[in-house]
DNA sequence: TCAAATAGGACCTTTCAGGTCCCCTTTGAA
DNA sequence: TTCAAAGGGGACCTGAAAGGTCCTATTTGA
């Protein structure tokens, strides 16, 4: 199966914190022991997690005492694909996407080198009308995610 | 990034060799160790990229000397999404996605579970009009897969 | 001056994909 | 009848990458 890395998984459970607890843009700071607690995620995971979503420039980081973080984008105008990028790099399924040398067994006689290009593209489309406000929908009754209708359909199939 | 099983991509590679040789429903059959030897790969790899493929019921394998496999199916009439599914499971990003326990760490508190599943389906979605002859267009020169409409627009993006 | 908190690496451990090998069964042909 | 070619099914080993943890430096409010 595909395999998203585990931090892009906590990663939205703690943008969503933040979001929740007002750490928006402007707002509040919240710190990652803090972040921790609320989560249930080991502390330096999430010490981790909001590194690299620093570093990518999702959250925006406060030093010192009394320091934190916030977002600095309300999570709406957040697409998923930039979260995945931040940790699991460029989307696309395959190495031998580009042609770049050497990692593929059969180099000299692979007749696919480069067709993989339409499956990749096909699935940066799928994602890029996802956000991670629909994702990490902040609702308050939590219980089976008793899901809406469209879900329901989604499963069914 | 995404990473799809390097068998899978064999597979695809196998499979449109097996195409291009002949090795059709009704057809010839194409040895493993031949098939090594066309498209470059190790035999003991492609033996068993033609062996998951046979229990998935996308080769037919023939035993006994003069032995072989072959399709069971047009390249035309098999999505890729089955050839993905047979080497890498259900197409799913997160492992998170139906409930599975004891394999998330936020286990009790996490919020976001089951919310992937708009993920997921967006890309079977997406990987649901795309077959193998599309990616394993089977000769250098040819006609353009018809089903190009489509993927034209995605490449073209 | 101190304590709280982020910033940035370095490091270890475990898991798993990738690949190879072995032995069995089947079957056509000499 | 025998043999060799070929598929069938696992078992096994290895190396790389993910997942986590920890340490240290830096910043800054009280």
């Amino acid at each position: 199966m595909f395999r998203l890395s585990k931090l892009t998984d906590y990663a939205v459970v703690v943008l969503g914190r933040l979001a929740r607890e007002g750490a928006v843009p402007g707002g509040q700071v919240q710190t990652a022991p803090g972040l921790a607690l609320a989560t249930g995620i080991a502390e330096p995971t999430v010490a981790k997690v909001l590194k690299i979503l620093g570093q990518a420039g999702l959250v925006e980081g406060v030093r010192g005492a009394r320091g934190g973080y916030r977002l600095t984008r309300p999570l709406a105008a957040l697409p998923l694909s930039e979260v995945i990028f931040a940790f699991d790099g460029p989307i696309a399924l395959t190495a031998c996407v580009d042609g770049v040398a050497g990692l593929c067994e059969a180099e000299g006689v692979c007749q696919v080198r480069g067709r993989w290009d339409p499956v990749n593209d096909a699935i940066r489309n799928a994602l890029s009308g996802i956000t991670v406000a629909d994702i990490a929908a902040p609702h308050p009754v939590r219980q089976p995610v008793a899901a809406a209708p469209v879900l329901a359909q989604l499963v069914a199939e």
